[in-house]
DNA sequence: CAATTCGGGATCTGC
DNA sequence: TCCCGAATTG
């Protein structure tokens, strides 16, 4: 038996040579899950001759997708034949190919939230935009639990009477558009399958092994598709961890992993207990807390180890000083001769990245933000996408929207909305549409409209004649471009996006409309054609091309990451709670653990219970060290606002921890040293008699004592006016803003 | 049609 | 606080 086996331990070697039967893998955080599947793949390839074209291998994040493709390479090559993909991938790989069966053309676009919205919005014409929104949101839920604007059960998802017409509408609008959104991805390819059966038994042959890793943030939809591609022949394989399903806002649903095994009878479960990742203190806080979950598996995770240091939790009085305080830490480590990528900065929303950045940037640590670059969400890189997207698929109502009279072209709303009525003619096609149209325009939209469509006519010209011409083309074009050397055409499908957005005018806009962004504008386009240089120039390679951004937005990340340059001691993470998700980290400091922000105050029910988990994933992210920032005060949405420590701090066994600055009064804890006394809290927390508060129906006003209740300190106010009212320190204080005090 | 102003809402989390 | 869309204005 080859050596690869011998570095598992007897769990690990189970689940790698199980066979036959269903398999439900319980794999812990940090138990070695990955290193699992990699090595079974390989291991069904060498030992069972398995063709490794008959694996499929599917993952939730083209990241996992990538990792594992590499670690089973590196046991065998052979590996690199087998399917590895994200739910999305495959379904987008399915409907490439069988597509035409539910209706739909292969040159589809995959449309994002963004797109959705706005195609959503033309058909709920007087609705507010957050009313918009929230449908778009109940559509995608209502896709990822397989349900369509017919399903009796929709009422679930939206009980609203008229949410089934705008559904209907939707997918109609859709259809005719010939363009998918993400739960299509799913829900189409389970359709297809029901309905063709000898399509579904094709799969059904072709894949003798099917596993998924991170089961628990698999929908219902998802959990068709696996159905439907499984035959009685099929081993299917699933790893999970309910204690890290995060995903319940967008679908996903833990019920999957928990009722797996009636669903697959037979299943055999192998728990992964054994914790390689993290030491044993650092375990213990994390359990005590997601330990307080109702609906969950259980399991006992064992640190291999040993005990390591207490997790601390520091009190700040602020976010300035979180981040100061964060930044004190890493330079300390650093100058003792650790290094900055030892360290991940966790926050709960992107929108806290902010002040760490500040910091970092002023004391000159280097970090690299993960995830939040929202890169392909910009303006200008939108724009661009569009206009490949009216390229790809002229019944792109949504792009069509968008591009055909920006920059400014004289071609109004009216003008558009005729083009669209009149589509149906040709087919949809809205160019075709819009150039039978033109002898009935007028000289400005007619004018505007010809410039849009010869700038996409020359855009398919190049794309198809690329192999007779396209050297002799390219050169060409290049010279008419009136833009400055700012922009400039490489390899490949590079030359088409460059042709686009310079010909079309969006570059030459952007540069002028923005004054101050206008370059790093024009930079980031720039940095989408480096990105389109590694496609081929061919319709072809432009659909994959829109397929891989809108499926895997890292990708301008890691080109923007190696432009920064090289630091010797490698960069601090900045990441969200959320995407840190199978990633480690030596150290690592969750911050902003305070009630409001994490959880969120909107939270509870079954939502607290995921942001537990949310927890749990975060702090099991650590290897060695782990500590948690709470602030006494915190700016939100503008506005300073008092915040306690999160119900997790509560929850976390105090004598597992370290405590540093003030734990406000009645959190349990002094402060760490027993002996080092910090000085008394004081009773309410930060409130003291005599603070001036402002409060906003009332006004100016001053604290005039604080007592105890059974709930907690409760907070007498007397205001200007001559109101008095009092509130419990621990639950309103987010209402009175404290302006004077310490 | 573009520039300016005003007011309200937003910040979750992400394939 | 900031950003975006709608309304207002030139």
């Amino acid at each position: 038996m080859g050596d690869y086996l011998s570095v598992l331990n007897p769990e690990q070697r189970q689940a790698v040579l199980h066979t036959g039967k269903p398999l439900l893998i319980l794999a812990g955080a940090g138990s070695g899950k990955t290193r699992v599947i990699t090595t079974k793949i390989a291991w069904l390839i060498r030992e069972q001759g398995l063709d490794p074209r008959s694996i499929l291998a599917v993952t939730f994040t083209n990241k996992a997708a990538r990792e594992m493709s590499e670690r089973a390479r590196l046991i065998d090559d052979r590996a690199s034949a087998a399917m590895l993909r994200t739910f999305h991938s495959f379904g987008a790989w399915f409907l490439r190919r069988n597509g035409t069966l539910g209706g739909l053309d292969s040159g589809f676009v995959i449309y994002d939230d963004d797109d959705q919205i706005s195609l959503l919005s033309g058909i709920m014409e007087n609705a507010s935009r957050a009313e918009v929104r929230e449908t778009a949101g109940s559509i995608s839920r209502a896709k990822d639990y397989f349900l369509g604007p017919a399903d009796p059960e929709l009422d679930r998802i939206n009980y609203q009477p008229k949410f089934r017409r705008i559904y209907a509408a939707y997918e109609e609008r859709m259809a005719k558009i010939g363009n998918v959104d993400f739960g299509d991805l799913i829900k189409k390819p389970v359709e297809i399958l029901r309905e063709n059966p000898e399509v579904a038994s094709r799969f059904k042959n072709r894949f003798r092994v099917i596993m998924v890793d991170e089961y628990q943030d698999a929908n219902i939809a998802q959990f068709e598709l696996l159905k439907t591609i499984s035959g009685t022949e099929t081993y299917v394989c699933v790893v999970g961890d309910d204690d890290q399903s995060i995903y319940r806002f967008r679908g996903a649903e833990v019920r999957n992993i928990l009722e797996f095994p009636d669903r697959f009878p037979g299943t055999e479960i192998i728990r992964l207990e054994r914790n390689y990742r993290s030491t044993a203190l650092i375990l213990q806080a994390a359990s005590s807390v997601v330990a307080r979950n109702q609906g969950r598996l259980g399991k006992t995770l064992r640190s291999e180890k040993g005990e390591g240091k207490l997790p601390v939790m520091a009190f700040l009085p602020d976010q300035d000083e979180e981040a100061a305080y964060c930044a004190s830490l890493i330079a300390n480590a650093v100058k003792k001769g650790g290094r900055y990528d030892e360290w991940a900065i966790l926050y709960r929303t992107n929108a806290q990245s902010l002040g760490f950045e500040t910091e970092f940037l002023r004391r000159g640590i280097p970090y690299r933000m993960v995830g939040s670059l929202k890169f392909y969400e910009r303006e200008e890189i939108k724009d661009a996408l569009a206009l490949l997207s009216v390229l790809v698929n002229p019944r792109d109502e949504v792009a069509f929207r968008r591009m055909v009279n920006k920059p400014s072209r004289g071609v109004g709303p009216a003008t558009v909305d005729r083009i669209i009525g009149y589509s149906e003619e040709f087919g949809s096609d809205l160019l075709k549409a819009a150039g039978a149209l033109l002898p009935e325009l007028g000289t400005k939209a007619r004018t505007g409209i010809e410039t849009f469509n010869t700038v996409l006519e020359e855009g398919k010209a190049l794309l198809a004649g690329e192999k007779l011409e396209g050297k002799r083309k390219r050169g060409k074009i290049r010279d008419q471009v009136p833009l400055k050397e700012t922009l400039a055409a490489g390899e490949g499908l590079s030359s088409i996006v460059v042709k686009l957005i310079k010909d079309s005018g969006i570059a030459d806009y952007h540069l002028e409309h923005d004054e101050i962004a206008g370059n790093q504008r024009l930079n980031n386009l720039q940095e989408l054609a480096n990105a389109a240089s590694l496609y081929a120039l061919s319709m072809e390679g432009l659909l994959e091309f829109l397929e891989h951004i809108e499926l895997d937005r890292s990708l301008a990340e890691e080109t923007a990451e190696n432009s920064k340059g090289v630091f010797p001691n490698g960069t601090v993470t900045l990441i969200t709670l959320h995407n840190t998700k199978g990633l480690e980290f030596k150290k690592v400091i969750i911050t902003g653990v305070e009630q409001g922000v994490f959880p969120r105050e909107d939270k509870k029910g079954e939502d607290i219970e995921e942001e537990r988990r949310l927890f749990y994933v975060g702090a099991t992210r650590a290897m060695d060290e782990l500590y948690f920032c709470c602030c006494a005060l915190r700016r939100l949405y503008g506005r300073t606002t008092p915040t306690g420590p999160s119900l997790f701090l509560r929850e976390i066994d105090k004598g597992g921890i370290r405590v540093i600055g003030n734990a406000p009064y009645g959190f349990g804890v002094g402060t760490g040293k027993p002996g080092n006394r910090m000085p008394a809290v004081s009773p309410g927390g930060r409130w003291r008699q005599g603070d001036r508060v402002f409060h906003d129906d009332h006004g100016y006003g001053a604290v005039t004592g604080i007592r105890e209740s059974d709930e907690g300190p409760v907070v007498s106010v007397h205001f200007d006016t001559g109101h008095e009212t009092r509130f419990l320190s621990e639950h309103q204080s987010s209402r009175f803003t404290k302006i004077s005090g310490d």
